[in-house]
RNA sequence: UGGGGAGUCGCCAAGUUGGCUAAGGCACCGGAUUUUGAUUCCGGCAUUCGAGGGUUCAAAUCCUUCCUCCCCAGCCA
């Protein structure tokens, strides 16, 4: 549900001085408050319509239950942040709950490694799953035994054609499949032959449990589907326990049912699937496993992001080949990554709420992402001075060895942040870009002969430069004019269009902060572009942005120092910044870029 | 070429039991405020709903033909 703070006449920046986490309680409370005077203001959706329907009609009895079912085999990504908050969202709208569910039917790919980095990011994105923390590997024994009972009814039979012939038989696209030799074989042995499966008699692939459905279905998902392999690998949270695993398609709607799943949300590509979601359900609830109403599967289309990859394989090939420094390197679109970036829970589910959820294949702009987080960090961040690209500034009528304190407010939109000090004397410094030897049209920042204020000290007028033999500017020469001063009496009598920030040379404290861009240059990275012989086969990592990371040690003023691990703060004029939650140590934080600020004129550094 | 989906403003997306001038957000463009060229504020922004036919007093919504895109032939999920 999206609030609008003003709505109860709390001002966002009012609160900006809590730490965050007090904020997102305090925002929390003030929701639920809200909830209860104004109707729910969140956009509406197919889903949600589905969920209001089945309310109307009592279906449910008001119940609503979804699941966040990921395969532990990997990390999350921006796509999953979507998926989270549509499941876990719709359960918090309508008074219900979301499982965190493992899918982990195929322990081949998986790994506890994976089920520990999941439950990490769900929680962090800030959602709970209550006491609803789940493994589809708890339900093997069910699952057996709902094959046994489909076998006893005549609908799944034991397959012993090799993989191969499996697949010359099940037909193409337009031509029917043609019936397994083995389909026929009484119930009486495929009951025997599957408990020899489970009883660790055959090697793998010596035989596979099909449900028989029909082999000249147009659907090919349902021409007989296999449910049950044999695999002799041992799981990573059931061991060696079964040899037989099973599928994802025979495993996810049990699992559904088990849970008393209301709404089972997945994406578009599970939709030729559904036939056999209802067809498994269905058979089983008649054999007494499941009560009815039986769980219902929708499907909506999956984030796809410009400037970024997310699918899986790609993802990997990235860390693999080093094109990033792991899976939580701030350029990856993962979930870990994300967070080290600096991106916020609350910008994830502003995004969320922003795209919004239906069945059309779409291409979310990166910027809409980033400017959700610009929001978030907004209203939440405290302004700091940095200097990432510097320029020596000599005032030259101001005493040498002296400084004083300059008051700066923590946040600009609300006096409760608080103030800071930074402190002013007589060698600053500027952004390089804030100084222009001869002007370009419209510049109004330093130059020879204009007056530009200092941010929160004093107005200076420029006076010259110096440079070396090369002609490069080496540093900037004013006069700061004494009455000047912010918070004087005498400050608002100049009118100045230029506001520039600066750092005391003497007081500067140095850091590393890394200025990161995005990964790729071509919005779909792998595609072909206009230029592109039609032909042309495209490689996503050709579409790398070489310069997505800049390595740079910048001059920060001094209270900066002690930023903790996962603070963010603003530099003003350039962006949001956090402190590396890894990299950072006692009194030396290193800064990474989440998303430069909105910027009309010059260019982001 | 079989089956399943989708096509509404630059990007998303409501609306699809036919009925007031096609929501809203983002982007963009103006203008105001501003000690961040940021933020905030105010205003503008689809005679038109993939295309063509048809039904109707009335269609994005119904019928029809066509076009484009996505998914499915793992003992992956």
């Amino acid at each position: 549900m999206v609030v609008r703070f003003s709505h109860v006449g709390v001002s966002p920046v009012g609160m900006a001085h809590l730490a965050q986490q007090s904020i997102m309680a305090r925002f929390n409370a003030l929701s639920a408050m809200i909830s209860t005077s104004t109707p729910a203001p969140a956009a509406s959706n197919f889903i949600r319509n589905v969920v209001e329907d089945d309310n109307r009609s009592g279906k449910w009895g008001g119940r609503v239950e979804t699941r966040f079912p990921p395969e532990p085999n990997g990390y999350l990504h921006y796509g999953h942040a979507k998926s989270i908050c549509l499941n876990f969202g719709l359960a918090e709208a309508y008074g219900g709950v979301c499982h965190l569910r493992f899918d982990d039917t195929n322990p081949e790919k998986e790994a506890q490694e994976y089920v520990d980095s999941i439950i990490d990011a769900v929680r962090w994105l800030g959602f709970s799953w209550q006491k609803h923390l789940y493994f589809a590997s708890d339900y093997f024994d069910i699952m057996y035994a709902c094959a046994e009972s489909l076998i006893k009814a005549g609908k799944a039979y034991v397959d012993s054609q090799s993989a191969d012939e499996m697949r010359q038989r099940r037909g193409t696209l337009t031509e029917p499949g043609i019936d397994s030799p083995y389909r026929t074989r009484p119930a009486e042995e495929n009951l025997e032959l599957f408990r020899r499966m489970r009883a660790g008699e055959f090697p793998d692939g010596a035989h596979v449990l099909r449900a028989k459905i029909d082999m000249t279905s147009p659907n090919i998902n349902l021409r007989d589907p296999a449910i049950y392999r044999i695999r002799h690998v041992s799981h990573h949270r059931s061991g060696d326990k079964w040899c037989i695993y099973p599928m994802y398609t025979f495993a996810h709607p049990i699992e559904d049912a088990i849970e008393n799943v209301t709404h089972s949300i997945c994406t578009l590509e599970f939709e030729d699937q559904r036939p056999f979601y209802n067809w498994l359900l269905d058979a089983l609830a008649d054999a007494g496993h499941f009560p009815r109403p039986l769980p219902q599967q929708y499907e909506f289309a999956r984030l796809n992001l410009t400037y970024s990859v997310l699918s899986k394989r790609k993802l990997i090939q990235l860390v693999e080949e080093k094109h990033v420094d792991g899976w939580d390197d701030p350029r990856m679109p993962t979930l870990s990554g994300a967070r080290r970036r600096g991106f916020t829970p609350e910008g994830f589910r502003r995004f969320a709420e922003r795209i919004g959820v239906a069945k059309s294949d779409s291409w979310i702009d990166m910027s809409a992402l980033e400017e959700c987080m610009r929001e978030h960090l907004n209203e939440t961040s405290h302004r700091r001075i940095a200097v990432l690209n510097p320029l020596k500034l000599i005032l030259t009528n101001y005493p040498e060895g002296a400084s004083e304190p300059c008051k700066a407010p923590n946040h600009p939109l609300d006096s409760e942040a608080g103030m800071r000090e930074i402190p002013f004397s007589r060698e600053l410094w500027i952004e390089r870009d804030d100084f222009m030897e001869t002007p370009s049209k419209g510049f109004h920042r330093l130059a020879p002969g204009k007056m530009a204020r200092l941010k929160y000290g004093y107005v200076v007028q420029c006076t010259g430069c110096e440079k070396d033999a090369d002609g490069n500017v080496t540093a900037v020469l004013a006069e700061y004019l004494p009455d000047s001063k912010s918070g004087t009496p005498g400050a608002d009598n100049y009118k100045v269009k230029g506001n520039l920030h600066w750092v005391s040379a003497a007081h500067a404290f140095v850091a590393e902060v890394r200025l990161y861009d995005r990964l790729f240059i071509n919005p779909w990275p792998g595609r072909r572009q206009e230029g592109d012989a039609p032909e042309t086969e495209r490689d996503f990592r050709s579409d790398i942005n070489p310069n997505s990371v800049r390595v740079i040690r910048a001059l920060l003023e001094p209270s900066l120092r002690a930023a903790k691990p996962e603070e963010r703060y603003q530099f003003e004029r350039h962006g949001y910044f956090v402190a590396d939650r890894y990299d950072s140590t006692e009194g030396a934080p290193v800064f990474n870029r989440t998303v430069p600020l909105k910027d009309s004129w010059g260019k982001p550094l």
